[in-house]
DNA sequence: TTGTCAACCTAACAAGCGTTAGGTAGGGTT
DNA sequence: AACCCTACCTAACGCTTGTTAGGTTGACAA
């Protein structure tokens, strides 16, 4: 039985990919980096996965499961009547914390799927799907006075605003995410001054 | 004397090399792929830049000059007491042009240069910031009931929500430009129902 | 005790990378 | 005519890349 206070290889790699993915882009990014942060050489990736494009794609479909649960939870927890300021916030700091506080594999998502060639984009492409289309369906619940096209507009637009912070948002500076997460759907309902 | 029918080989490589680093980003676009697109061999490029390196910077800081000079010129035609929905609207209309019509030099600032290398970067942050400066500076006049660090956060978001139409904004397709900015203009101002 | 298997390692492979040295063709100037 | 300079080329350099083949080790099972 494998000891519990020391992670498995697997996710050791996993881990390392990631941070290295968020931090570089793909191509920037060798096997050698990876396996040296993960404590293992270069070769020995081989034995946990396929490719550089498997692994890249093992750390992008993480990162999106996170998210979509992130979405669910916060769905469940949610009165379905709630005003639309609750809910959106609501979603909004899940979406958020699950960016930016739940490790490399959500960001990497963000950040870094530009980045790769389009043969591994492809891969992952559904489970992206998948999830916009939540955030659509909500849209659309919550605002009923736009047609579908609006709706895609706007919420892109606030992805945009949101996904940028990863750029930007210092964990440790003195915005939290909490207020962030505020003003951006503040900002997004009811405009700069309220 | 060279002939005005065909671009000079420096900028044939100039251009060439902005349009592979927005579709690819800095690590994932090599010398070779550059020289083949402007129609010459990888030592050839060595002629026209010292560096993969300087080629980059050369590419951004052409595209710094765009947008600052967009910037500028749009300041110019302003009436300074014009209102907030006005000048906001101009400024935004001449950026998302600067970004999405005028080019893949501008592009590449706002896609590729999180994939380049510190080293890299360092070289270009000086003209990023005086373009930020500008826009603070804009902030500041047309919103003068926030303070600073809430300035720099509203505008942060604004400029997520910008340039973030990088990535999905089709030139050919049912939005234009103009409707794109004028509605992100306006869900800015005054939130997503007017 | 023997065998199996996961989890690594070493050492190398071909291919591709950024870069350089040296050459050449042709227009412009003197 | 002699020269020079710009704009390329060819051919290679040393290095790094993703990837593979073939060990070695130690924990566990039969």
């Amino acid at each position: 039985m494998a000891v519990l206070t020391e992670t498995s290889g697997r996710l050791r790699v996993l881990d390392a990919a990631a941070e290295l993915f968020v931090a570089q882009g793909y191509p920037g990014t060798t096997l050698r980096q990876i396996a040296a942060t993960a404590g293992i050489k270069a070769g020995s990736v081989y034995h946990h996965f396929d490719s550089k494009e498997a692994l890249f794609v093992a750390v992008l479909n993480e990162g999106m499961v996170v998210m979509t649960d992130a979405f669910a939870a916060t769905q469940v927890d949610l009165d379905e009547d709630a005003d639309t300021d609750t809910q959106l916030l609501a979603h909004v700091r899940a979406h958020m914390g699950a960016v930016l506080e739940h490790g490399p594999y959500t960001t990497a998502h963000v950040t870094s799927f530009s980045s790769a060639p389009e043969a591994v984009r492809a891969q992952v492409v559904p489970e992206r799907d998948s999830y916009e289309q939540m955030w659509q369906s909500l849209f659309a619940h919550l605002f009923t006075n736009l047609d579908s096209q609006a709706v895609r507009l706007h919420r892109l637009i606030l992805f945009g605003a949101m996904n940028s912070a990863s750029e930007w948002f210092d964990p440790d500076g003195d915005v939290t995410l909490d207020q962030l997460s505020s003003t951006i759907c503040e900002q997004f309902l009811h405009g700069v001054n309220p």
